[in-house]
DNA sequence: CTGAAAGCGCTTACAG
DNA sequence: CTGAAAGCGCTTACAG
């Protein structure tokens, strides 16, 4: 059954009457060939229907033509757009893509990183998939790594790619207080030590304080970034019979519990409370009310993490860091009419 | 910068004062070493930070221990449920996960296909990703594939995984006429040759004709598996004044264009029009109403897959046809109560 | 239980 | 412009 026709350069070779040097630098346009030459082996090439085996490319280069992806997990909306930024962009540069997520740490053993420096020629890590040792090892050697959505390790100087965490919650924070006049704001944080939490945290408060409002600490919980940590979130706050006017949500997902915890409690959105999140996820405007939130250009830091890399495995120097602009989408949970 | 540490395996039998036979034998588990050989060996690689080579192994051994996985894009929640699937099974068996999209062909140039039998031991197809000429091609070799929502072309035998279109879509029809009493149901049809959408078809009119109802073709409409689409499908039979009281949409995409399209004119759902969808996609709950579908289970698929595919990796027989149970999902579009 | 050697399919100085 | 040959880092008969 296995007809297993692979030709090789030597095959190749033998056809068109040449040596595989020549061939080999027909392949790689490496030195001018004679017109005939090229010729005679561009039709043995076709004839045969002869394609390189990449490894052995990669064993005589020391180049894979692959970059690597390490989640943490696959799961979840959220990575769909930035696959989809990082393979566009990957393929257009003519780079293979290899994907693998970290977690779950199977029991015991220690964790396997099936990508590295033999397989790929550099390395996109989505926050914190890859711990610090391996990005020390990584780095010692001089081997192209790029951050998602997580500074470097202290000491390591690595290129990040993230969004503009901070401003945009600054800026839609600012949007509750000013347009809607709310004073009593609940912050939900994300997972512990996300630094997109944490940033965004930091936007929390600097739009508070430009406004003159004390932090109130009780109105900052956690929510998990997800829809039932956010859930429970409210569910506590309202318990403990603290009063809010809006919930600034930290993310969509959480929003949806938000919403959920508030529609329970009989309360009115945005009526008695506003509700925004972040990210603007597909479903943020199917929600009921439509939700107010900021755009994370997902897919933009995929591309952009990938350019970055690129110039990395070139040789040349990156950015140390890019951050993507955010932007505030205004829909009706917060208040506004639409 | 470069420190370029890598060990290779001469270096490992050096230190251990072995040949490099006695290293590969014991990375492979290939032949009885003596257990002081054997603990020289692990001290050497442990000592020197040892980690094979896949290029070189790969060339030496033939195989590649990575799966390959071509879509057609790369986009759409769809995708997340599959590759958290995939990933996750065949990051079980130890395998890689290379990845490629096939669109978007770039202007003129023939397809690349970077996924084939040089750098994977098989490869999954999702949808009409590879033509027949290529599956042909790699059918003749031999080499592993397994397809995924589609059907293999004629005279190839490929195995194919896919989930059970018909009869959920019988079943979820089937509820709308009997616990619904619903009569003209409109079926708005994914895109062209779309097997998922041809099998739906089938359940829908199944379902029909087991309650002697005629099939009007009027009520038949194209929706594309995507809210704009299906928006207009329904926007198109309501002007021209076509009677229905509800919408099997498809899909869940489409769902949401109809239940914009009917609320946009007036009508109430259910009370007025009951409308279902097809997946369970992640928003269906959130919908206004919440959408009553069909769950689709694309995790399940993606595992599915895997296993069909390493089956025939390890030279074994692989089912020929793989069907996933799917399991419908009441909620309130439908008309039921909750 | 272990070693010497050929081979996997390429690339790349070195020569000419 | 082209060729002969070494080398990339492994595996695997073949011997012993």
């Amino acid at each position: 059954m296995k007809t297993s026709n692979n030709a090789t350069i030597r095959d190749v070779a033998r056809l068109a009457g040449v040596s595989v040097a020549t061939i080999s630098r027909y392949l790689n346009k490496t030195a001018p060939l004679a017109a005939e030459t090229a010729e005679r082996v561009r039709s043995a090439m076709e004839e045969l229907n002869f394609s390189p085996h990449p490894a052995a490319r990669n064993l005589a280069t020391k180049r894979t033509n692959t970059i690597g992806l390490v989640l943490p997990e696959i799961g979840g909306d959220y990575y769909t757009p930035l696959l989809r930024g990082i393979e566009a962009a990957s393929s257009e540069s003519g780079f293979d893509l290899l994907i693998h997520s970290t977690r779950p740490h199977q029991s015991g053993n220690r964790p396997r990183r099936p990508l590295n420096e033999h397989n790929t020629d550099g390395l996109l890590v989505f926050t914190d998939a890859l711990d610090t040792p391996e990005l020390t090892r990584l780095n010692s050697i001089g081997f192209p790594v790029v951050l998602m959505h997580q500074s470097a390790p202290e000491s390591l100087k690595i290129p990040v790619v993230t969004i503009e965490n901070q401003s945009g919650a600054y800026h839609i924070v600012d949007h509750l207080i000013t347009a809607h006049n709310r004073r009593r704001i609940v912050f939900l944080r994300g997972p512990e030590k996300n630094e997109d939490s944490d940033a965004r945290e930091l936007g929390y408060r600097q739009a508070l304080k430009q406004h003159g409002i004390p932090v109130d600490p009780s109105l900052i919980a956690r929510g998990g970034f997800d829809s039932t940590g956010a859930y429970q979130g409210i569910k506590d706050l309202l318990t403990r019979d603290i009063q809010f006017d809006a919930v600034f949500s930290g993310d969509d997902d959480s929003a949806i519990g938000v919403l959920d915890a508030l529609k329970q409690a009989g309360l009115r959105i945005p009526e008695d409370v506003s509700v925004a999140g972040f990210d603007d996820s597909i479903f943020a405007g199917l929600l009921s009310p439509p939700l107010t939130t900021v755009r994370a250009p997902i897919e933009a830091v995929g591309h952009e993490a990938v350019h970055q890399l690129i110039r990395l495995i070139r040789g040349e120097d990156a950015d140390p860091v890019t951050t993507i602009p955010t932007e505030v989408i205004l829909r009706r949970s917060c208040g506004c009419d639409f």
